[in-house]
DNA sequence: GTCTATATGCTGATAGAC
DNA sequence: GTCTATCAGCATATAGAC
């Protein structure tokens, strides 16, 4: 408890985190003040530059937390079962990942030319792990002749826009809900990945 | 030969144009000053009112631009040839069509959140009369038997994102040249629509 | 940890001269 | 058609008080 007067700061840190990673999804990283961020988590401009050095990093801090939670949360934990099942779970795992943070994922794809050249570089290296993964489970399908893919590299571009694309249109209360989207896009991604189902 | 002192606008106009969307597409609309495009064209940031009444309709006259000549360009002037032929087609055209602009693309797609309301409408509701006319030939494929489709409108969306992303990782001097990616895209897309080919 | 005050500079847009 | 000059406001970031 030596905590001094005016300090209340136990959430304030993952408040700018949000009010950032909101308003950047919205107007965009240019567009949007240290001022408005503070408005919005309720403190003055200068407060924030307690949580962060600068406005660059801020957003650079939310990018690679975003990148690093996808490479956990898309780790694959069994290498057992088939590569189609894998396929498949690659598919429901990246939909369900990107739906549940649209503001993230958004700032993710529409703020990289906002970075600046060393963090547009990290950035850069754990988008193409996360691809990396994938045309793993494409060559691996292609080797064992279950998959027929005419270029694994295209496919793996192709596959990721596909995926990536449902959230600029996804609305919760849509004609399909969540798994019947996944169940159309696992159809859909075999079928264009040349699976003998 | 009547032009006053100092006029030399023949060639303004595109100019400003051509460094608007050059700029747009490079920092973003929020992030390019108009100082900075009347620097690119060579001239002073007053001047380029002469040319348009304000930022926002130049970024709006870009986007409008882009989406009617794509329309144009991607009208099917021969309803003749079978629906597969005619989802290649699609294909082609709108690899080429989009590989051809790179920066009006990107920017139809990054910018439409710096629209003002009824500019964004507008360029909406464009955009929604491109995926009808690919809709209408996914469903006409489906109904003769030609398309293997659980949801017409999912497939859309689909297919434009694979298409669209091409944009992204496109280098001129990258392994595969356009023709080569057009021929893999158009296998894809036929595939994942479940042609029976 | 948060405040107020401030520095330094850039922003979109307009007015009037030529 | 383009220039210069200017308005009024907002930008990022820092300094020092509490």
């Amino acid at each position: 408890m030596a905590r001094k007067t005016g300090s209340h700061s136990r959430n304030t840190a993952p408040k700018v985190r949000d009010a950032a990673l909101r308003l950047f999804a919205r107007f965009g990283y240019a567009a949007v003040s240290m001022r408005r961020i503070a408005a919005e988590v309720g403190v003055q401009a200068g407060a924030l530059y307690a949580y962060t050095p600068d406005k660059q990093s801020l957003l650079f801090e939310l990018m690679n937390g975003h990148m690093k939670t996808l490479l956990k949360t898309a780790a694959i934990p069994r290498p057992r079962g088939d590569i189609l099942n894998q396929i498949d779970n690659f598919t429901r795992v990246h939909i369900e990942f990107h739906l549940k943070r649209p503001d993230a994922t958004f700032v993710a794809y529409m703020e990289l030319r906002n970075l600046d050249a060393a963090n547009f570089a990290v950035i850069e290296q754990l988008r193409r792990t996360y691809e990396d993964r994938l045309e793993s489970l494409i060559i691996a399908g292609r080797e064992s002749g279950l998959l027929t893919v005419p270029d694994s590299k295209l496919a793996v571009m192709a596959v990721i826009a596909m995926l990536t694309g449902v959230n600029t249109w996804f609305r919760d209360d849509g004609r399909l809900d969540r798994a019947g989207i996944v169940a159309i896009y696992q159809d859909m991604i075999r079928r264009a990945l040349g699976a003998q189902n």
